[in-house]
DNA sequence: GCCGCAAAGTTGTTAAACAATCTGGTGGCC
DNA sequence: GGCCACCAGATTGTTTAACAACTTTGCGGC
């Protein structure tokens, strides 16, 4: 909402701005999204509205149709469910290369994330938690020093599957899911890529497979 | 991806014709595009070639500075071998889930463009070789039913990075290339998705240590 | 030869306009 | 009543012209 950088222009400020909102889930999945509406909402042209639309669309945070202008991305349970398993494949392979190449600095924030996970959960904390798996992740994918992977991990539009498909766990953390991060950070810390691969892969695994049980919501 | 439509608008045919110019090496890494030169070369307006650069940019065909324009990419070594490190892990995992997926028709269709590459082989036809080669590659991703893991192994510019390096074998095939690829098929067919894998990863990895190896030409 | 500065070149952005296409509604017809 | 053709309004595709902001280039002075 700032209006931080007076460096930057004002194309990738609308970018940043309209990404956000996108992440936020204000809008439901399948929703139009029209030129005229967002010259107004963010003062801009349309010309730079266009631009922004093409860089998100590409991105896969809109779907775009000749003629028929922009939608919020939606997706289909199988979408979903190949979108999850990628993430699978994805975070296997960086926690593999973390426990290669992790540094001796990494591995000790590493730690003391997992530390606060534990005090978290001792606290019956969901909030710090749940921020302790996000930066466990995160710097797992750091530790892992392959920009490609990570930077595709990071495209995987995995925020907003969760967000249509609500109801998947993460919110209360599963009854293991901190034994689970142990036993991945065990592996790394060993210097085992496959066990760390493996490790992460159960673990990542679980929300695919809460998805499929209980088949999420009724949608198209 | 296809444009079932065969009504298109001049953007994403200009779109296309550009990113195939770019795939062809016709510019050199890192040369400069003026939005002037592209407008008068593809008879478009401003607008339009802005929103396609946007594009080519988000996707890594060029690099993109605020009011400096656009650069045809370029790649330094480490970056070089960051893709190709991610094409091993992207290509096995896809070799994997083929083991896990393919149909008897696609596994068909891969046996028989393995026969063309050994005829091919025999005949010392080059060409024909690598067409088979790269239709071998295309069936497994196709075979691995992974939607996800597919568009990202497309979108990792390795046609670019080939041809900023291009003393990287691949032209002429290494001896034990055809070897390789029937290892994989045979993993595939007897449904084993760890094998396949890590023939795939053993296969592909040549390439990388090619690179490695000689280390390429001189560039920044 | 180096520095600073004006000139030229290029990108960022807007506004207005029109064609092409899509969407929604109206009325006729069976 | 339900279905269809057709029209009007809305929306996207695209262009032109313009100007501000920024970058690069070349020149003259020191």
């Amino acid at each position: 909402m700032v209006d931080s950088d007076s460096r930057t222009t004002r194309y990738s400020q609308v970018y940043e701005e309209l990404r956000t909102v996108l992440l936020s889930g204000a809008y439901e999945p399948n929703t139009r999204l029209t030129e005229a509406d967002l010259t107004t909402r963010f003062e801009v042209s349309r010309g730079t509205i266009r631009s922004v639309l093409v860089r998100l669309a590409q991105e896969g945070y809109v779907t775009s149709e000749a003629n028929r202008g922009v939608r919020t991305r939606s997706f289909t349970l199988s979408e979903a469910a190949d979108i999850l398993e990628a993430r699978e494949t994805l975070e296997a392979a960086l926690a593999g290369k973390a426990a290669e190449r992790a540094t001796d600095r990494e591995i000790a924030e590493l730690r003391a994330t997992l530390e606060g996970m534990e005090a978290a959960q001792g606290k019956s904390d969901q909030a710090a938690y749940s921020r302790g798996n996000r930066a466990f992740h995160q710097q797992v994918k750091a530790a892992a020093h392959q920009a490609t992977l990570a930077r595709t991990y990071d495209t995987l539009l995995y925020p907003l599957v969760m967000r249509q498909y609500r109801n998947i766990s993460a919110q209360h953390p599963r009854a293991g899911s901190l034994a689970e991060h142990r036993a991945i950070l065990l592996a790394i810390i060993t210097r085992n890529p496959d066990a760390a691969a493996a490790a992460m892969r159960h673990h990542v695994g679980s929300a695919r497979r809460a998805l499929l049980l209980d088949r999420g919501p009724v949608r198209e």
